[in-house]
DNA sequence: AATACAGCCTGGACGC
DNA sequence: TGCGTCCAGGCTGTAT
């Protein structure tokens, strides 16, 4: 599933491609859904001639920086993925936006569940400013993740979640924060004293830096399974707790648990991570 | 303000 | 083997 890391290294591909300075010749939306708002038509006229000048992340938006002041943006959601290719090769169902190139590759984006959105506009802000400030950025210092953990009163794992409270997390590395600070998933944001608070970020942060390092984690195989540049991601043996339900802890051998938190599946150890809940 | 839940999708895992 | 059923996940919109 792509969360930061998952996004930062399709990026990092996409970069050491080469797409910067390159120019879109012409763009086909096999799936109208994967651009809404607009309909196809208005997308491709709108980034036909377009060059590619940078591609940036901010939580687990891909921000493409397109000539004509426009931007587009990407999100991957569940299943999406861009890939370059050198040739027009067979078409497979499963590309829902193919972009011809002014060097005769092609940038495809790839997207099995169709939840992934491509957005073209003179506005990112409009969608990114709703978004809280991301995980990895140095400007989000402890002291400030400690005010605005006490500053709401959710449950931490649904907090983490939302991106508008802190962007770039998803389900994966949720867990695998919580763990590693030894915090119960459904503490109360505001009951977590500074120094939780100060670990938690510490460990959020430690997890992101390792799944980037092992290029994002890759699950299954096949259709839904997340790659970037051709390759699977390998920080799948780095997880400490998320898929391991039934399964012992790796630091005190107590059985892992899965539950519920807002109706997302929800991995911890019931011993590393006691329920404090007030 | 927080929570719940449907909806968007479809491959893959599972049970029979 | 082949069918049916359920699950996974991020995010938005709507209702409570």
């Amino acid at each position: 599933m792509p969360e930061l890391p998952e996004v930062q290294t399709a990026i990092d591909d996409l970069l050491s491609a080469g797409l910067p300075g390159r120019r879109i010749l012409e763009a086909r939306v096999n799936r109208p859904g994967s651009v809404k708002p607009l309909d196809p038509d208005q997308f491709s006229r709108m980034v036909r001639g377009l060059v590619f000048r940078g591609i940036r992340r901010r939580g687990k938006y891909i921000i493409f920086t397109m000539s004509g002041d426009l931007s587009i943006l990407a999100h991957l959601r569940m299943t999406g993925q861009f890939k370059l290719s050198s040739t027009a090769d067979g078409t497979d169902p499963h590309d829902r936006v193919i972009f011809s190139l002014e060097d005769r590759r092609t940038l495809r984006f790839h997207d099995t569940r169709a939840f992934g959105r491509l957005l073209c506009t003179p506005s990112p802000g409009d969608i990114l400013d709703r978004l809280g400030p991301d995980a990895l950025d140095p400007a989000l210092t402890p002291v400030q993740f400690t005010h605005m953990l006490h500053s709401r009163r959710r449950q931490i794992k649904a907090l983490l979640l939302d991106q508008g409270f802190i962007a770039g997390l998803g389900n994966i590395y949720c867990d695998e924060g919580l763990y590693r600070a030894g915090i119960h998933p459904l503490r109360r944001s505001d009951t977590l004293g500074s120094g939780e608070a100060i670990l938690l970020l510490h460990a959020i942060r430690s997890v992101l830096a390792t799944a980037l390092r092992n290029r994002g984690t890759s699950l299954g195989t096949g259709e839904t399974n997340y790659m970037s540049g051709g390759k699977r991601g390998e920080n799948r043996s780095s997880l400490q707790v998320y898929g391991r339900e039934n399964q012992q802890c790796l630091r005190c051998g107590s059985i892992i648990k899965k539950i519920y938190v807002g109706q997302r599946g929800t991995h911890y150890c019931p011993v590393c991570q006691p329920d404090q809940r007030k």
